[in-house]
DNA sequence: GTCTATACTCGGATAGAC
DNA sequence: GTCTATCCGAGTATAGAC
C-alpha cells in the first residue's frame, strides 16, 4: 500500500471515530456535519473530500462494527460448548463489545430503528433478525438440554436479555468502578439464579 | 368551568396527545411542528394559538406524566407491605405505566438525556435521582430484611431493573399477545428466581 | 381557532481556488 | 486535503386577515 493511500485511510478512520463519538452522544440526526468538522478541526465542506454524505459515514461505522460482532456470535454458535456455557459466552462477548465499541453500540441502540426505515439501511433489520436467531437458538438449546427452566417463555427471555445487555451502554463507562467482565459476571448471576434469597 | 374554556382545554389535550404520539415514534427533534399540525388537520401556524413552542408541548407532556408516576411510587414506598411485595408492586406499576402511557414513557426513554441538558428541563435530572432513590430504598430494604440475597450489588441491580422495565416500551404493544400484567409476572419470575433450572 | 404569507435560521451539499 | 463561497431546502416562529 503506497504511503499516500495509507495516510488517507488513517485520516478517514480518524474522521469516522470523531463522527461515531458525536453520533453516539447526540444522535445521528442531531449531529451536524459542521459539528463533525469542528471536532476534527476542519471546515464542513472538507468532509466531502472523504465521504459522500453524512449517511455514508454512519453506514460505514455500523457495517464495520456489525460484521465483527456477528463473527463473534457465529463462533459461539459453532462451538462445542454446552448450552449454558454458550449463553454465558454470548453475554460476556456482548458486554465486551460495549466496552470496546461503545459508540457503535450506542448508535445502533438509538438510531437503528429510524435509519432502518430507509432502503440503504435495510441490512439493519436483517442483522436484528440474525441476532434474534442467535439468542433463540441458544435459549431453546438451553431449555431442551435441561440447563434452563422447562416453563421458560423463550421469546420474552430473549427480549429481556437483549434489552438489558445492550442498554447498559447508557451507563457503562470504561475505566469506571466496574470492569465489563465484572458486570457480565454480576448480570449472569442475576439472570441465571435471580435476586431472591435462595 | 365555562363551556368555552372546557372545549379549549379539550382541544389542547387532543393536540398534546397527537404530539406525544409523534414525539414517541420519531423523536422530539425529528418531529416537526408541521408533522403535528398535519396529523391534527390544521396548519403549523395555528398550533401557536395553543402553545408557545414545540418545547412547551413536550414539557407539558412529560411533567403531567411524571407527576402521576411518582405519586404511584410514593404510595408504594409509604405502604405497610413487606419489602418483597413493595418491589413486586413497583415493578407491576411500571409495566402498567408502559401500558397506559407508552408515548410518554418512550419520549422519556429516548429524549430525556438530550432535553435534560437545557435549563428548562432540569427537573428531568431531579426526577431521575428521585427514581433512583425509590429503587435503592426498596432494594436495600429487601436485602436488610433477608428477602433478597445478602451479596447483591444493589446499585447494579437497580440499573438492571430500571433498564429492563422501561426498555420494554420498545416492543410492548397493548392488545398484543401478552398483557402488561402477564409481562410483569414473567419478568418478576426471572428477576427473583432466575432462568436456570432450579 | 384557523389561514395566508413570510421572516429568519440552520443544515446538507457543491464548485472551484489554493 | 482544506478553504472560500454559496445554493437550496427545511424548520421554527410571527403578524395579521378572516
Amino acid at each position: 500500500m503506497p504511503r499516500e493511500t495509507q495516510a488517507s485511510a488513517t485520516r478517514r478512520d480518524e474522521l469516522l471515530a470523531i463522527a461515531a463519538r458525536l453520533f453516539a452522544e447526540k444522535g445521528f440526526k442531531n449531529t451536524t456535519v459542521r459539528d463533525i468538522a469542528d471536532a476534527a478541526g476542519i471546515l464542513s465542506g472538507s468532509l466531502y473530500h472523504h465521504f459522500d454524505s453524512k449517511e455514508s459515514m454512519v453506514d460505514e461505522i455500523l457495517q464495520t462494527f456489525q460484521a465483527e460482532l456477528f463473527a463473534s456470535y457465529d463462533e459461539v454458535l459453532a462451538s462445542a460448548d454446552d448450552p449454558r456455557t454458550k449463553i454465558e459466552r454470548a453475554v460476556r462477548l456482548s458486554f465486551a463489545a460495549i466496552d470496546q465499541h461503545r459508540h457503535e453500540v450506542a448508535i445502533f441502540q438509538n438510531d437503528a430503528d429510524h435509519l432502518g426505515s430507509f432502503p440503504r439501511f435495510a441490512y439493519l433489520a436483517e442483522r436484528n433478525a440474525q441476532s434474534r436467531n442467535v439468542w433463540m437458538t441458544l435459549l431453546t438449546e438451553g431449555v431442551e438440554s435441561g440447563a434452563l427452566r422447562q416453563d421458560l417463555d423463550v421469546t420474552l427471555t430473549y427480549r429481556f436479555i437483549r434489552d438489558t445487555v445492550w442498554v447498559a451502554v447508557r451507563w457503562y463507562r470504561p475505566g469506571g468502578g466496574l470492569s465489563h467482565e465484572a458486570i457480565a459476571d454480576q448480570y449472569l448471576t442475576i439472570l441465571l439464579d435471580g435476586i431472591a434469597d435462595a
